[in-house]
RNA sequence: GUGGCCGUAGCUCAAUGGUAGAGCUCCAGAUUGUGGUUCUGGUUGUUGCGGGUUCGAGUCCCGUCGGUCACCCCA
């Protein structure tokens, strides 16, 4: 049987590594104040339509379930987040910090830094229309990739405005309703030919000309970005953030500030992107709940290729490996008839809190010893003919030494 | 969705159209109470799958599935 395409196995190795950057994410978006939620894997195909056009809906892992309703995997968390959010605002304090950290399911071809099955992290604020928000949600995300050892040589986050854009458009004739084509248009601008740019340019009436004046020049009608970069600044990051308006983001969704986060060496996709949907809970609740609100998300399979590319990020994830192996004691035993005498012993031990394993059926010492190396364990405790003493062996430094069974059980917690 | 490249042992890879192999891993022994080295031995395959050409296909052709890269798209 082959794995479906674009969804992974995770062996105990592989689980390890994705642990650490759960452990990573939790910690930090904890320290930010934000507290865990989560939502169902599978939602009505309507709440994905309600709130963006056809293009999304393409690339939604759907199905018609056995009570024929069409239903899809979740490909983001923000619609659900806003579902959740309009159906039960009064029962929280504003602003309210959320985040997640589940799976999420497109249907899409899958290559490097994108599958099926992915991991995203999400943060998200609501009910905080300030800048200060913004500025908030920017830190976490900066200072999350500073928790797995990144720093500013290494990734960068590229911030936006679509009000800016907005303004722009209507200031030159162009109605809101064709705002967003004229905003795929400017996403495109870094990929697309000048000749086919300029074309598509002067539908909307404008110049590439004028566009690239306003992007290199936005200062007008991009006070908020600058409130955001002062509050940053003061925080003392503001080397992780530079303004670059040709960021606008697929999403409709989207209103205020977007960004994206991408790694200095240009090799990934983007890390992280994100944004304000001010409007979004307002379309979701038909109009009963009007909350600003922004977030972020940040799959784990570009994270995972950065942290393999970056020295001190390696190191730092290994040594949470190293902190988080198998077993902490290896119960060796030497002679088969004290095995209950060693339950005994391993027993205690687990029940202090200690990470214990040892041979489940009987084997050769050399053997035991090897699994004990195998286990990631510091320390082996041999139970043998010294008993009712036991040999304390550290396995770095082979260094051993004699020990009553409750000298050996005051030696843990080893932390 | 479109195109390029690639699918051989658990892993990394060999094999002019002519008997499917090596290294690593794993298991056992050397070593009946001491581990990362070393040495010896052993297990493991419908060569992704299905057709075709050929006396003969891992090798050439077609299809298909999967991987990978680029494009597309991006939550």
């Amino acid at each position: 049987m082959q794995l479906l395409p674009g969804f992974r196995d995770f062996y105990p190795e592989e689980c390890a590594r994705r642990n650490y950057i759960l452990s990573v994410w939790r910690d930090v978006a904890g320290r930010y104040g934000f507290v865990e939620y989560d939502g169902p894997v599978l939602e009505s195909i309507e709440l994905y339509r309600k709130k963006s056009g056809g293009e999304l809906v393409g690339q939604l892992f759907d199905f018609v379930d056995k009570g024929e309703r069409h239903v899809a995997m979740r490909p983001e968390m923000t619609p659900t987040l806003a579902r959740m959010v309009a159906a039960r605002e009064r029962d929280y304090k504003k602003p309210l910090k959320w985040f997640c950290a589940p799976s999420f399911f497109r249907y899409e071809k899958q290559q490097r830094g994108r599958l099926r099955e992915f991991l995203q992290l999400n943060c998200d604020i609501l009910g905080e229309a300030s800048a200060g928000a913004d500025a908030e949600l920017l830190a976490l995300a900066i200072d999350i990739l500073r928790g797995f050892g990144l720093g500013p040589a290494d990734f960068v986050l590229r911030l936006s405005d679509r009000d800016a854009w907005a303004e722009f458009a209507k200031a030159r004739g162009v109605g809101e309703d064709r705002l967003l084509d004229f905003l795929s248009v400017v996403d495109k601008l870094e990929r697309a030919s000048e000749a086919e740019s300029e074309k598509r340019l002067s539908d909307f009436g404008m110049t590439l000309q004028q566009v690239r004046a306003f992007i290199s020049n936005p200062t007008a009608e991009a006070t908020k970005l600058n409130s955001i970069l002062e509050d940053l600044k003061a925080r003392g990051l503001g080397e992780y953030v530079e303004v670059d308006l040709t960021i606008v983001r697929g999403l409709a969704y989207y209103t205020g500030l977007v960004f994206e986060v991408f790694d200095r060496g240009g090799k990934e996709r983007a890390l992280a992107g994100g944004g304000r949907y001010d409007r979004l809970l307002e379309v979701m609740s038909d109009g009963k709940v009007k909350m600003p609100a922004l977030g972020f998300g940040m799959g784990d399979v570009v994270l995972a290729n950065l942290i393999d590319d970056v020295e001190v990020a390696n190191q730092r994830r290994n040594a949470w490996l190293g902190a988080n192996r198998a077993a902490e004691i290896f119960v060796v035993l030497a002679k088969e008839e004290l095995r209950s005498e060693a339950l005994r012993l391993v027993q205690r031990l687990r029940e202090k809190g200690s990470r214990v394993d040892f041979a489940l059926a009987p084997a050769k010492v050399g053997k035991q010893f090897q699994a004990a190396e195998q286990s990631g364990a510091q320390f082996a405790v041999v139970v043998g003919d010294e008993w009712p003493q036991l040999k304390w062996k550290e396995l770095a430094t082979r260094q051993e030494r004699l020990l009553d069974v409750d000298e050996v059980i005051s030696l843990v917690p080893m932390k």
